[in-house]
Formats: C-alpha cells, structure tokens, sequence
DNA sequence: GTCCATGCAAACTGTTTGCATTCTT
DNA sequence: AAGAATGCAAACAGTTTGCATGGAC
C-alpha cells in the first residue's frame, strides 16, 4: 500500500515519464510542455484551446497543433487524463490523476460544467454491468439542463457558449 | 389524463406532422420517408446508415443526404429521436417515443449496444440536479467495457467495430 | 546509423449550409 | 406569387495522417 500512495503522489509529468518508458517513447520537451500546461490547473479544457496557447510559443516551450493532439491522445492512454463530454464538437478532458471520479452538470445555456460525484451512481452501474456480465472500464454521464445562474433571466449570464 | 394516454398512441408520423404544423412546416413525403424508416425498428442507427439506404431510393420513396439530416433534427426536436451516443465518431439515434428512459452499455470490442433501465440513477440525478439549483432536461450516460460475448476470447466476435 | 519525434500541409469524416430549382397552396 | 423544401456541391470543423526533416542515443 505504501507503493500504491507514493504512486498517487508523484506529479503528473513523473507519471507521464514512466507510461512513456514503458512504450519505449521518449519525454520530449514538447510533451513536457502540454502535461505541464494542461495540469498548471484543475480545468476542463479541450485540444484548440491548447493550440491556440501552445502552437505559438518558441519551440521547447510549446508544441505543435499535431503534437498536442499526439500528446493528448498519450496522456488519455496513461490515465492521466479522460476525455469527459463534447462541446461545441470538442471533446472536452479533465484530469483522471489524483481526483476522484466525477461527472457532470452541462448547462445549455452558458456551457458551464459543475462537477458533482456521487457513489448511488457508481454502485448501481457495477450492479447493472455485472448482471449484464459486462465487464465495465469506465462511463460518462453528462446531464443536460440549465444551471441556476442562467435560471435567474433578467441578467444577462456572462459567459458564452463556446467559453466551455 | 385521456389526452395524454391518447397522445402516446398515436404513431410517430402524426407525431410529427403535428410538430411540423406548430411550426409551419409541412410533412413532405421525403420527411415522412425518413420517420418511416427511422421507425421501422426499433434499433440504434446513425445518419449515414439511412443515407445509404433512402439516397438511392426513388424520389418520394427516399431522400437526399441533406435531407436526411435536416429531418433527423427535426425529429430531436419533436421529441421522436434522442441523440444516446457517439460510436465511430457518428451520433447514434434512437426511438425517443413511447420508449422509457434508459441508458447503454457500450463494448468497445464489438460496439454492441446493451440497454438497461434504472430508477436509481434516474432518481439520484433529480436529487442531484435539485441540490445544484439545476433544471435538468436529460442525460446521456454511455458505460464502457466489454460485453459478455467479447469476454469468451477463443470464439472471434461476429460483430464489427463499424457497424454500431 | 537507427529509431523516435516533430511540424507542416494535406487528407479525412461527419455534418451543415448556400443556392438555384421545384413544389405546394 | 409567396413560402417552404429539396438536392447538389461546396464549405466547415475538429482531428488524423503521410512525409520529409531533425534530434537522441
């Protein structure tokens, strides 16, 4: 168990390190980059948006709209990420890396995503895998609606759509 | 409450005719191909599937790619059709009329699509939703894993990947 | 020298849209 | 004649891929 703790603590880009060794793949400075970039904080975020901020730095500070897509689709692979919902027809990633499994509240109107977890929800869907004999590697909930700050009219909600 | 008992029973095509009058629209053979076929069965399909077969039909027995997506909307918004999933990066429809809310397992080795029906998760996501001050007006809950056909190896799996 | 990784541009895919034509009333 | 609907082809957007170049060991 004292392993398995360690191994829940060490950062993001150790994980990414060792997944990558095991594949017989190198930690680029390039890579670095986008784990570095993606778990600067705990935001849901998609590719475009790390393109627009990455694509543009010097080089060995960013990465190229290929690579990143390269390096997400790695990082999804090394559990360090999990691609959540779509929106605006991006797939949208969260971290899967140190935080307990979630899912979430998408508003319709101003695109907000609230996190919430909930164990009735895990529980029941082992109970239905299993008596399904489907062996279950994960699932993604996203519930439509309106959240309250856009419930509220007369203000104007200050975010927009295509903010995630 | 007769209304309503009566409401359900009435068959898709009406249903529909009916929300294309509210809106001013009229249910031109070519959409009425579309819900027809669409209703045949009460499978999952995806857009391209029916493009295949009603593009190549005669006029007024079939209808055009464009066609067929323009009136795969409309029936999302009468209320006929729900968008339940994503597979080979196609949105997959099915009956949302007269069915009861249920959600998928999905086997990512076959791409067989199981449902399942369940109160509790139903339930715990009003709870949910209540607590957040969220009105919400659906929800898509894709599980995946492997199916228990996929799970007995030695016997290669009939299904492909690329047929839903 | 071999293998991995990068960036660019082109390709791909599902879906949407503009537009000229046709149908309905 | 006005409005709505169609089919075609082109546009679109996000993502993937082929390939020539560059870098690490």
């Amino acid at each position: 168990m004292h392993l398995a703790a360690f191994d829940e603590d060490i950062d993001p880009t150790e994980k990414f390190r060792e997944f990558l060794q095991t594949k017989g793949m190198r930690l680029t400075p390039e890579r670095e980059a986008v784990v570095t970039a993606v778990y600067a904080t705990h935001d849901h975020f998609d590719a475009e948006q790390w393109v627009a901020n990455l694509s543009q730095r010097g080089r060995k500070d960013g990465a190229s709209r290929s690579t990143i897509y390269r390096t997400l689709s790695l990082l999804v692979e090394a559990g360090l990420l999990r691609r959540v919902a779509r929106a605006n027809d991006r797939e949208v990633y969260e971290h899967d890396y140190g935080y307990p499994q979630h899912d979430h509240l998408i508003c319709s109107k101003c695109g907000d995503m609230i996190e919430f977890a909930n164990d009735v929800i895990s529980e029941t869907l082992e109970k239905v895998a299993n008596a399904h004999g489907f062996r279950m590697s994960g699932h993604r909930l996203e519930v439509e609606g309106v959240c309250a700050k856009c419930l509220r009219p007369p203000q104007r909600s200050h975010r927009r759509l295509d903010m995630i």
